[in-house]
Parts: structure tokens; sequence; C-alpha cells
DNA sequence: ACCTGAACACCGTTCAAGT
DNA sequence: ACCTGAACACCGTTCAAGT
């Protein structure tokens, strides 16, 4: 859970020294993680991970030792683009509608960076030991700012709570995920949760 | 697609004769998967399912083809109960938000009968080709029927569609299944997306 | 008509042997 | 410190042989 090699409590993903050999073969399958990830899903074969990086097994595990390791490696500048369009969305001069229309939006293309990464995320939200936890937190985070932003100016309906609003999100993501369904099937189901949050 | 033993177009799951051995088997196959799914969710192994049930694996890919088959076959008394609480909802003489709660609480419910089974679900109702479609079309039907029971009374928000509500309410139901939050978490989701749905 | 179980392919995971 | 690849266990799926 704490760092372990450093007494300051610093991020963990900042770059330590590695073999060049190590870090060609960290970069090369995490390439082939997010290919075979896009193609079949959080439930790719390692296996087929390695030898598309052209690596033996023993090399993935020796990197990432869970499945979730790998799929949190992948997420390297995930949280700042998540951070941007929260800001973006806030800043823009737009209706209450429209910044939560724009907020879900990319919420939910950031939660679906290939098929069962909706879920895996919802399941991460709740549980702190998985690699993903942390990520997880920027995205409550930026989900909060939203939406204190427009507490602020008055437009919530009273009760209104973030972690419910985030957790229905999910949920829409999840289910688009699963179905396949596009931006233009998901707007509708939006706007539902929307007129339920707005005053 | 279209049935092949009848020329008139009866139920699918109608009572087919079967030799006495294999109408055990059938039976034991069911028993041992409704056990395994539910410890392991839908992605229980196979192999697993065979062995307690006692036979070996190709009997059960005679009875079962595919997993989703099993998963079909395992919910034969699924939607009686799905159109009876849907009916219940509609006939109880509550407010239209305690209807409404009611009824999204049975249908979280029916549609986690296992973990992992609600994705399944979601994914059937827009996949004819699903053996589990049939069963998705009977949720529909039900959800629509109480959503029209309350435009009745003009409880509706305008361009309110039981098509989208029913996406919505998957995609709770999907969270809940993956995070394994309680009907205490779920209540406070649900009251928002009411409050999108009622005027 | 139905059942069995051996057989095969594929995958996750580990670890002894190498550099 | 890192890599390799053989090895093992487990699982899905098929099919020839049986009754």
């Amino acid at each position: 859970m704490a760092s372990v090699t450093t007494d300051t409590d610093v991020a963990d993903d900042d770059i330590r020294p590695m073999r060049a050999d190590a870090r060609r073969n960290y970069d090369k399958l995490i390439a082939a993680a997010r290919e075979v990830f896009t193609e079949r899903g959080s439930e790719g074969s390692l296996d087929e991970i390695a030898k598309r990086a052209g690596v033996g097994p023993g090399t993935l595990y020796r990197h990432f030792p869970t499945r979730d390791d790998l799929l949190d490696a992948l997420m390297r500048d995930w949280t700042e683009r998540v951070v941007a369009d929260a800001e973006a969305a806030v800043s823009a001069d737009i209706s209450p509608r429209k910044t939560l229309e724009q907020w879900f939006t990319a919420y939910i293309g950031h939660v679906t960076l290939h098929r069962g990464a909706a879920v895996k995320l919802s399941a991460a939200m709740d549980d702190e030991s998985s690699p993903m936890y942390r990520k997880c937190q920027t995205l409550i985070s930026a989900n909060e700012h939203v939406l204190d932003d427009l507490a602020g100016s008055g437009a919530l309906r009273s009760g209104v709570e973030a972690r419910q609003v985030m957790r229905l999100i999910s949920g829409v993501a999840t289910f688009a995920d699963s179905t396949g369904i596009g931006e233009d099937e998901v707007t509708p189901m939006l706007d539902i949760v929307i007129d339920g949050i707005l005053k």
C-alpha cells in the first residue's frame, strides 16, 4: 500500500531508473498490450501480448505481476486528460445542461478505453487494493470539481451527491461498453440523468 | 432462428420428450450450473459444472452448445417472476415514485442473477442472436407496462422513453453487480434517475 | 439417441537456467 | 538485474467409441 522505496510520499508512477533492455521491453509490452486490448478487450491473451512484444512470458510477469498492473500502466497520461476535460467543461461558458453533457461524454470516453475497461474501472473505484484505485480518485475529484462548480451557481437539485452521479455515469459507460451503442444512443440516457440532477 | 421442430410458432421452452437418462443429466447440469455460477459468476468453469453434475464434458455440450444456452436454461421460471413483479408494482396503490422504486429494485434483483449476469443480459437486450434475447423482450415489455401506466396518470416528464429508462437501470444493475454494492447504496442512484423521469 | 472420456489447443503462471 | 523458454495446471471443445 505505502511506497517502500522512498521516505517521502511521492507519486508511484515517477520514472525509476531501468536498464536499457528492460525499458525497451517495458515499452514494447505496453504498445503490444494497447493493441491486443483494443482488439480483444481487457481479457485479451497475455501470451499474445508477450508474443507481439517479442519477449518471453516471464518478462511480462516481471514488469506487470497482474493483468491490472498492465492496464494501469496503459493509462499513463490518462489522468491529465481527465483533469483537462473537467476543467474545459467548467470553464466553457455554456449552460449547466451543456456543461454536464460535455463532461459526461468526456467521462464515458475516458472510461471506455477499450472493451471491458469500463467495468474494471467501476470496480476499481470502490476497491483500494486495485492498481487503478489512484487513477479513479482523480476521476472522482474531477467529477466533484464539475458538480461543485454547478452547485456554486445554484443549478443543482438539493441532495444530489457527486458520488452517486459518478456511479450513474459509470453505469451508463458500462452499458454502452457492453452493448456497443454509440454516442448518439448514449445522449438520451444522459439527458434523463441530467434532468434528475439539475433544478 | 425459427423453430424447425414444429410448423406452428410455439414457445421454444416447451417440454420436448427426452430419454429418461438425458432428462436426468439435463436437470443435474442445470443444478450444478446454478451452483457454480453463483459461486464463481457467469464465467465459472464448464468443466467444473460437468464434474459436479457427474457427467462427461461432451454431455454438457450436447445439451447446451454454448455457455449462453446454459445461462438461458437457468432462467426457466424467470420471465413469470419478472412479469409478476411489474404487475405488482403497477397495481400497488402507492405514489409514482414508490412504484418506480419498487419496480426498479425488482428489476435489478432479477438481472443480477449471479455475478456477471447483468452485463450479459444488457448485451442480450440488443442482440437478436443471443439465446437470452427472448427473455429480455419480456423484461422490456414489463418495463413498458409500468411506464405506460405512469404515463396514463400523467406522472411522467415529457419525452421519457421506456427504452432509455431500461438502459439506465441496466447500467445501475451492472454497476452494482461489478462493485458488489448493496440495495442501500443503490437506492440513492435510483432516486436521481427517478427525479429525471417524473414530472 | 445419448453418454463417455481421451485428445488437442490455448492460456495463465512459475521457475531454473542463462547473460 | 533482467531475460528466456520449458513446464505444469487448468479449461474449452471435439469426436471416436461405446450402450
